[in-house]
RNA sequence: GCCGAGGUGGCGAAAUUGGUAACCGCAAUCGACUCAAAAUCGAUCGUCGCAAGACUUGAGGGUUCGAGUCCCUCCCUCGGCACCA
């Protein structure tokens, strides 16, 4: 009597297995080659897992179970970004604590996680929010601090008057919360910044080191902006003062009949200065059109050059000379290079972040907290409610905030701003290779040995936030020698996002998420690892739709019942026809995961399912090696089928099976033949069939003969093994 | 406006990169099994046409023996940036 296929069953069985014999943990070191995959850890928020966040997991799990079998010593890691405002504002509505609510959460996730038989190395889990980790984003925070790069000062800033907090450009979304959809103000506050822009061109030129997808490249440069140019005095009253323009145009200075500066900037407007190149007194007007905060604040007005100068110049009658004589690009003012990247604000008045790890000392300023009074811990606190005023609820708890200078002794305060929520995992991919070191945020052996991390994969969003910011921070890691590469990520692809099953974004507001919970209790979490591979493209966006799910379902039935079709101890495939069938799902599958192709991977594990499934039997080697190409997307059920067969060892650390080149093309081809380009017949033929014979062959076709009847043959055209085409005409 | 990705059956999509367009799956229709339904199995399934055949990859041109794929001119959708001098 034959055993149904039970997901629920075998599912629970082998991920007990795997967690007791531990076949996932990555060991450090190992004669092997090291292969690091990524992916973006979550944000363990109250509303647990919904389906579009295991997209990313499956991909690069089935990548990194490849890999595993290929040989690679893997390192698939895993850990929750935890600090961030979802948190606290639970904590200030419901008065439970972060760490608790956290804690929740991230367990939530975990379980969740886990019943998907996700490979990630466990042992390494990480937390932003532990103390033992965000001890070493203060460190190195102080670091940034004692090379210059981190800085107090009093900027205008993205104010967002609902959550009460500063953000960063990046953070801001077409003038408004990209969390909350408010409407941003401008507020004047001493910040902390991270001298982002000193990294500018690395962070370019680095582009061109690193395999990402272009249109993540393109966003990146775009987001820096880097513009070459000149900057070009216009002296007024007679040389006692000046307006600087900025330009990427100095060739055409000789065209300039007028200066505009910033709307706000208007000392000078309504006065004349001189054209360095025409010495001609050329108006200063102003206008909206000229950004204040990006090269100079005023530019050159060259109305026969430039749209927007053009349009501003006949509205008020300006000159425009057409016809002028071109300058060289250096005959007048100093050659610059500007960016539209800004620095990056690093503070926030919040509580639920890392402590910025100073203090404020009357007689000694600014003085960093020293290294070994690491971590500065967050205080327990009673109202997590940030204030009106702009300060970090921890401006109120006086016994924390006051301090000694560890530098004079005498009295000091705590500094009382905390980090964004990009400082965590700015850097939480070194902490993987070393998670639980006390000494070092990673051991340089382990350093060496794991980084950079081989393929990372993450979403679109995060191209100009958190991509930009980590390979920032490694950067700055490398110059100072701690890690041993400048880039942190060799490879960089990134998922399309799962909608819900009318094409709209998930999200608990709209009261849409599908919770994979539910889908793994009725079809079981193979299928919905299969399902959400083969939905569709990979990185491309996608709607769930119920109904699909169970062609995977059907699909994994189709091989559970392959297994009484097995003719045990039977070692190879039938014929040559089935030979060549096999080389070819294996060099297909193989070559599919390499590129992202999951869902044509499993169309090709599908195709050789259903032609096993049409024959009488089916032979060990046959089935085995559609075990072994499946158990990358179906852990479970190709483990429970693999220990069916006699197997003692896991399925997931044999050997990734291997083609035969000389195996891929059959004896037996279709040649296809066309008469003038269209297809108008085909037959079977010998692989060996010089192209006389082909033709030979052809011409006698009835179907072909019907065409070509009192016809002169002009010419024909042959592809080898595929395609004959007759030419009349 | 600039940058990037796209547009193929009722739906999700494939196409060895210039060589049989629509693989695989969903849905649908018919049939077998069943008292019945589900499940399963078999068949059909781009459009028009009884058929032979013709047409078909956003539109229109071109190159080629042959174009979804290459070139030119447009249209549309999505993502990013944007008075950036």
């Amino acid at each position: 009597m034959s055993k149904d296929y039970d997901p629920k069953e075998i599912e629970s069985k082998w991920q007990k297995v795997w967690e007791e014999t531990g076949i996932y943990h990555a060991g450090d070191f190992s004669d092997k080659p090291k292969y690091y995959t990524l992916i973006e850890f979550p944000y363990p928020s109250a509303d647990g897992l919904h389906v579009g966040h295991p997209r990313p997991y499956i991909g690069m799990d089935v990548v990194s179970r490849k890999k595993r079998m290929e040989g690679y010593n893997t390192l698939y890691p895993i850990g929750w970004d935890a600090f961030g405002l979802p948190t606290e504002n639970f904590a200030i509505k419901t008065g439970k604590k972060p760490q608790v609510v956290t804690k929740e959460n991230s367990d939530n996730f975990r379980r969740q996680i886990q019943s998907l038989g996700i490979s990630f190395d466990w042992a390494r889990e990480i937390n932003t929010t532990d103390p033992k980790y965000y001890k070493w984003t203060q460190w190195l925070f102080l670091k940034f601090l004692e090379h210059g790069l981190a800085y107090k000062a009093k900027i205008p800033i993205n104010w967002c008057p609902k959550d009460k907090i500063g953000l960063a450009n990046e953070e801001v979304v077409d003038g408004k919360c990209e969390r909350c959809g408010t409407e941003v103000e401008q507020k004047e506050k001493e910040q902390w910044m991270l001298a982002i822009t000193k990294y500018a061109d690395k962070l370019l030129e680095g582009l061109e080191t690193v395999n990402y997808p272009e249109r993540v490249k393109a966003q990146q440069r775009n987001w820096i902006g880097r513009s070459e140019g000149a900057e070009i005095d216009f002296k007024i009253d007679g040389g006692q003062t000046s307006v600087k323009v900025f330009t990427t145009r100095p060739d055409t200075i000789f065209g300039a009949t007028f200066l505009v500066v910033a709307g706000k900037e208007d000392k000078f407007t309504g006065k004349y200065a001189t054209n360095p190149a025409t010495q001609e007194k050329v108006p200063i007007w102003e206008a909206e059109y000229v950004m204040s905060d990006y090269g100079t604040g005023s530019i050159m007005g060259v109305p026969a050059d430039d749209e927007r100068d053009r349009v501003f110049a006949e509205k008020h009658r300006l000159p425009i000379v057409e016809n002028y004589k071109k300058a060289g690009f250096e005959d007048f003012g100093k050659k610059v290079v500007k960016y539209k990247l800004r620095d990056w604000v690093f503070s926030r008045q919040r509580y639920w972040g890392e402590p910025i790890p100073v203090v404020h000392c009357e007689k000694c300023g600014i003085v960093p907290v020293p290294e070994d009074q690491l971590p500065v811990t967050l205080p327990e606190v009673e109202n997590y409610q940030p204030t009106d005023t702009g300060d970090s609820p921890l401006a109120n708890i006086s016994e924390w905030v006051n301090t000694t200078c560890p530098k004079c002794g005498g009295y000091a305060k705590r500094e009382t701003d905390v980090m964004p929520n990009w400082a965590g995992s700015s850097w939480y991919f070194l902490r993987y290779v070393d998670s639980k070191n006390d000494e070092k945020f990673a051991s340089q052996d382990k350093l060496k040995y794991w980084t950079p991390v081989d393929w990372y994969n993450g979403g679109m969003e995060h191209t100009t936030l958190h991509l930009l910011y980590s390979r920032f921070w490694n950067h700055f890691l490398y110059d100072l020698g701690f890690v041993p590469t400048a880039e942190p990520y060799k490879k960089r692809t990134s998922h399309g996002i799962i909608l819900d099953q009318k094409g709209d974004k998930m999200s608990k507001s709209r009261g849409n998420v599908i919770n994979p919970d539910s889908i793994t209790e009725r079809f079981g979490a193979d299928t919905l690892r299969v399902y959400e591979m083969f939905m569709g493209p990979f990185e491309q966006a996608i709607a769930w739709s119920e109904n699909s799910l169970v062609g995977p379902r059907r699909f994994l039935e189709k091989v559970w019942k392959l297994q009484f079709k097995v003719s045990k101890g039977q070692t190879l495939g039938t014929d040559s026809q089935g030979l060549t069938l096999m080389h070819q799902t294996i060099k297909k599958v193989s070559d599919d995961i390499e590129e992202l192709g999951f869902n044509t991977a499993i169309s090709t594990l599908m195709i050789y399912a259903n032609v096993l499934e049409k024959q009488e039997k089916v032979s060990q080697k046959e089935f085995e090696t559609l075990l072994l190409l499946l158990a990358p997307f179906a852990p479970h059920i190709t483990e429970e089928l693999w220990s069916e067969l006699g197997h003692s060892d896991s399925i997931h650390t044999q050997p990734w099976p291997e083609y035969d080149n000389s195996k891929l093309v059959s004896d037996e081809l279709t040649i296809v033949v066309q008469v003038d380009g269209k297809v108008r017949g085909s037959f079977e033929a010998d692989k060996s069939m010089s192209e006389s014979e082909v033709l030979e062959k052809a011409l006698k076709l009835s179907e072909i003969q019907k065409w070509i009847v009192g016809k002169e043959v002009k010419k024909h055209i042959y592809v080898p093994g595929k395609v004959l085409n007759i030419v009349l005409s």
